[in-house]
DNA sequence: TTTTGGTTTTGATCTACGTCAAAGGTAAGC
DNA sequence: GCTTACCTTTGACGTAGATCAAAACCAAAA
C-alpha cells in the first residue's frame, strides 16, 4: 500500500461519491483536501489485517476488496466493496481497536484515504466540523440500512432464497466475484452454492 | 401508545443514557426538552407495524420490545431492545419509508420519543444542531458496531456456536426473553434451540 | 504447447436443523 | 381448584447443507 498525490480526476470521482451525502463548497474543498491521501493496493495485498488497528477509512476509486475472517485456518469472506463505496474495518476504525476482519484487494485498487487522526482533526476543524459530523452521521446511517437488510436476510431467508434475491438485485456483482466468496457471503459453502445454482437452473448470465 | 408529561426521574434516566454519547449543558437541556415526549406501550401493543412509516426514535426507560418479521403467516423475531437502549425501525425512520419489521412491547414499556420532524428541527436548531449531529453520528456508529458483530456471527458461526456465545455474553437476556424468540434471533427454530440446549447441557442458569 | 494454481462441479455420505405432531409444563384467568 | 393459553420438550422422519475426495475446468505462466 503506497501513497501518492491525488490526481484531478480522482478527486473529481471522490467529490461525486460524497455528493450522495454532503456537498462541500469550493472553499471547503480547499480546506479538506490536505487531509486526503491517494493510495493504491495491489491485488491480494491487504488494506487491514486481523489483529491490527484499522487506521483509515477509504473511498474506492477503482477496484474491489473483500472482507474475510479466518476460522480454523480457513478464510471466510463476509463482505465486499466496489467503486464509489467506503471501506474500513468499521468497528476497528471507530474504536481504534484490533480488527477481527482482514480486508484484501480482489483487484488492483485505488483509494482515497482519511487517517483516523486526521478525521478527528476534521471533526474539530473550525470551518469543517459541522459538515464532517453530518457527513459521518449520514454515512453511518447509510450502513445501518445496509446491515439491517443483511441481518434480516439471515433471519428470514434460506440460503437458497438469499442467493436468488442476490441474483435479482445484484446480478452484476455475481459476475465480478469468485463464486466461493459469494458462497461465504451467503453463509454457505462453495459446494452448496454450486448445487443451489444447479438445482435452481439460474446462473448469473442465463438468458 | 399514549403520550404524557415527562417525569423528573424519567428525564434523569434519559440524561444518563445519553451521556454515553454526548453531554448537554443545562442550558442545552432546556432547549432540548420541548422536543421530547414520554410515552407508554402496553405489553403486546406495537411501537410500529409492518407497512407503516416509523415516525419516532424511542429511548427505553423501562420494559422491553422485540422486532419481528412476518413470513408465511408466522412471526420471526430478529432483535430485542431493553432499558437504556434506543429503539426504532431504523431504515424506515431514517428514510421515512414503510417499515418491513414490526416492533412490539414484550412487557409494559415506558419510552421517551423524538418524532422525525422534531429531529429534523433539532438538526437545524441554531444552538443544538452541532451536538445533535454528533449525537446522531455516534448512535449510528454504535449500531454499526453491533450489527457488524451480528453479521459476523451468521457468517462464521454455527447456530450452536451462536447460542453458546450468547450464553457467555448475554446470559441475562436469555432469562428475560421467551426461548422461541431467542431461537429466531439465532436464526433457527424453537425446536432446534431446545435440542441444542439439551445436547450442550447448558441452560442459562445451570451452575 | 504444456504446466500450474486456483476454481467449480460432481459424487457419496453424514448430520444438523427443519417439519409435523403429540405430550408435558407453567402461569394467568376464571 | 380447574381451565385456558402458551411455551417447551420429545419423538419420528425428511431434507438442505456440510464434509471429504475426485474430477473437470479455466486461465495465466512457462
Amino acid at each position: 500500500m503506497k501513497n501518492q498525490m491525488i490526481s484531478k480526476t480522482t478527486l473529481q470521482i471522490f467529490k461525486e461519491g460524497l455528493a450522495k451525502f454532503v456537498t462541500f463548497s469550493d472553499a471547503e474543498w480547499i480546506e479538506l483536501t490536505p487531509y486526503l491521501m491517494a493510495s493504491s493496493i495491489k491485488k491480494k495485498d491487504h488494506f487491514v489485517v486481523h489483529g491490527k488497528v484499522c487506521k483509515h477509512v477509504g473511498f474506492v476509486i477503482k477496484g474491489s476488496l473483500r472482507f474475510y475472517h479466518v476460522k480454523d485456518g480457513a478464510e471466510i469472506t463476509g463482505y465486499f466493496c466496489f467503486e464509489n463505496e467506503f471501506v474500513s474495518s468499521y468497528k476497528s476504525y471507530l474504536k481504534q481497536e484490533p480488527s477481527l476482519t482482514c480486508i484484501q484487494a480482489m483487484e488492483d485498487t485505488e483509494l482515497i484515504l482519511i487517517a483516523y487522526e486526521d478525521m478527528q482533526q476534521l471533526l474539530a476543524h473550525p470551518k469543517l466540523a459541522f459538515k464532517m459530523e453530518q457527513f459521518g452521521r449520514l454515512i453511518a446511517e447509510y450502513y445501518i440500512c445496509c446491515y439491517e437488510d443483511r441481518i434480516t436476510a439471515f433471519i428470514v431467508q434460506s440460503p437458497e432464497e438469499r442467493y436468488l434475491t442476490m441474483l435479482e438485485n445484484q446480478a452484476g456483482l455475481l459476475l465480478r466475484i469468485p463464486q466461493h466468496y459469494v458462497a461465504n457471503f451467503l453463509g454457505i459453502t462453495p459446494v452448496s452454492l454450486s448445487r443451489i445454482r444447479k438445482r435452481t437452473l439460474r446462473g448469473p448470465v442465463t438468458s
